[in-house]
DNA sequence: TTGTACGCGTTATCAT
DNA sequence: ATGATAACGCGTACAA
């Protein structure tokens, strides 16, 4: 492995000064075409690779940003993940990646790390430590779909998103709407998710019911709980047409699954639809209708967010973005 | 935003130099005791954050690996990039992520920012440059699941896998066997598993028929193909027992949801296995026999012969590193 | 046990 | 248009 080739030496082999060469980089307009020839020449001659550690040393820039998400096993954090990966076309930052796996020790540990390195800006998609706590951090920060009272955030507009959702089912005639979600709090995106279920039911006066409960934590629990929500509803509302909005597609999936394999069929009086638009949502037994997160956007959008206040260092006034939602019909509402 | 606190501050602070407070970090057994709390209590009044960058550049080590991944929607490498950012705890190396979507052009730039942040070591999942080319970086590489002549790797034996699926058919009592799989160079490590599986019914004389063609790029393209494969297989061995080898988890879903669409139910004489036990096999209308690939092994052998490269700059050895894989009995198979 | 002085590879300021 | 010199923040001989 040859010793690493530095300004100096090229300086050297060039005679021109150091400072020569850094301006043939960044001030290139103020060389002559000819010496510019010649460096480019060493450059190559030598096989020069910059030392960007240097440079972020010299001039404060790192281009890094740090990203924290809760996991890559569910598709959606995944998905994210690859949309602002693929940002680094757009505005060149290179991403420092932690998982936190709700661990807010660790979170806090990544978190050091991260400005040690001097980190531009943080994107946080993970829950396990409050915007109020960020907020006291010395760097920019974006929050993606989570609470984020003291942060600025983008979130898809889940209450709009619920609106189109229920209204739907509305639109199909159906005798009873079914929420199926977690017991959230308001402070919690996905709440409106709930919430404009509620709201939109209680408004029109249409016969409803919420389905608020703990869901499980893995994908047998959850299974499970399903089954016997499944039970419920289907000697509850027999005969009924059903309208079924549930919490997201890995769950709208995991109901269709179950009801598909005790009729071996999904009867007309079903009416499922999902939230996120996720891979499992077309790929599913029967490929689910549901609302469509827009991702891209919204990554885009944090990065934007991002960048403006990596650049304007000014911008006390928070900023939530809301990126709109639409409706994907596919097969399994009639 | 205040001033950044440097060890000069510290110093001036506590009446020490600099090299005393550099030295309280790397070797506080050289301080007493006394002087260790003056600059503990410094460091606190003064909210000190380290700067890794102006320690990288001093002392050459970045504690950074560069990780190049073909895409993050396909859960086989999410789950294998999360793996590897969780070694973070045992190894303390923080991961630069790039997602290639197998574009060398792009993928050359990606290594050269990642070498011009001094990354101490790479560890590459996609497939579009050669292990060749790749082998005259000069820095440490380690592959995982991909091509590997000229680089160390890791990869599930294949072979070994498709051994034990298509014995597994076999002692079924199928009374065909049958191989999906893309046409595949002997380069890839894919290729063994459908060598494992003519090597054993050649040598055991077992029926069989191997379908090695284009599966197609997108899912509903791979949806398609596959349903006319079902048709094909259906009529073709009609009344007899079929036991079917698909090349992946993903692709065993599909026909699997293609088999039960059409008799509404997964009949006995179908028998199907899958290979990587992603979560979807798992998750699946009817949960797919598969063959585990031990990815936390993969993800963490492969730290552990890249961190080897790291320290000991010798090793002109190649070395490649295979992980045993298993059955997973799941309800695709009776 | 502690300090001095220099090096790491750039950029920035001020000259010329 | 080009150069000399001093930062940037930390590590490490070598000296004391």
């Amino acid at each position: 492995m040859q010793k690493k080739i530095t300004f100096d030496d090229i300086a050297k082999y060039t005679h021109f000064s150091k400072t020569t060469i850094s301006r043939y980089f960044n001030h290139p307009e103020t060389l002559t075409e000819k010496n510019r020839a010649i460096i480019k020449d060493a450059l190559e001659k030598l096989n020069y690779h910059e030392n960007k550690l240097a440079k972020v040393l010299a001039n404060g820039k790192s281009e890094f940003i740090g990203i924290i998400v809760p996991n890559l096993s569910m598709h959606y954090y995944a998905e994210m993940l690859s949309h602002i990966l693929a940002t680094y076309q757009e505005f060149g930052y290179k991403f420092l990646v932690f998982e936190s796996n709700d661990d807010p020790v660790m979170e806090r540990q990544y978190i050091s790390e991260l400005i040690a390195y001097n980190i531009e800006g943080m994107i946080i998609l993970s829950h396990c430590l409050s915007s109020q706590e960020l907020s006291r951090l010395p760097i920019p920060i974006v929050t993606i779909e989570r609470e984020s009272q003291f942060l600025n955030g983008v979130t898809t507009d889940n209450y709009r998103g619920a609106l189109i959702a229920t209204s739907y089912l509305q639109s199909l005639n159906c005798d009873i709407l079914i929420h199926i979600n977690s017991e959230l709090t308001p402070e919690n995106p996905d709440y409106e998710r709930t919430h404009g279920f509620l709201d939109i039911c209680e408004k029109e006066h249409l016969p409803h019911q919420l389905i608020a409960q703990y869901l499980g934590a893995t994908w047998d629990e959850t299974n499970t709980i399903y089954e016997d929500l499944f039970q419920q509803i289907d000697t509850k509302y027999q005969g009924q047409k059903k309208g079924i909005f549930i919490a997201n597609d890995t769950h709208a999936n995991i109901f269709l699954n179950i009801v598909y394999r005790h009729y071996r069929n999904l009867p007309e009086d079903y009416n499922i639809i999902g939230f996120d638009d996720s891979s499992i949502s077309r790929e599913a037994l029967i490929p689910i209708t549901t609302i469509h997160q827009n991702i891209d956007t919204l990554s885009h959008a944090a990065m934007e967010l991002l960048v403006d206040q990596i650049q304007n260092k000014k911008s006390k006034q928070l900023i939530h973005r809301q990126v709109e939602p639409s409706l994907i019909i596919r097969h399994t509402t009639h």
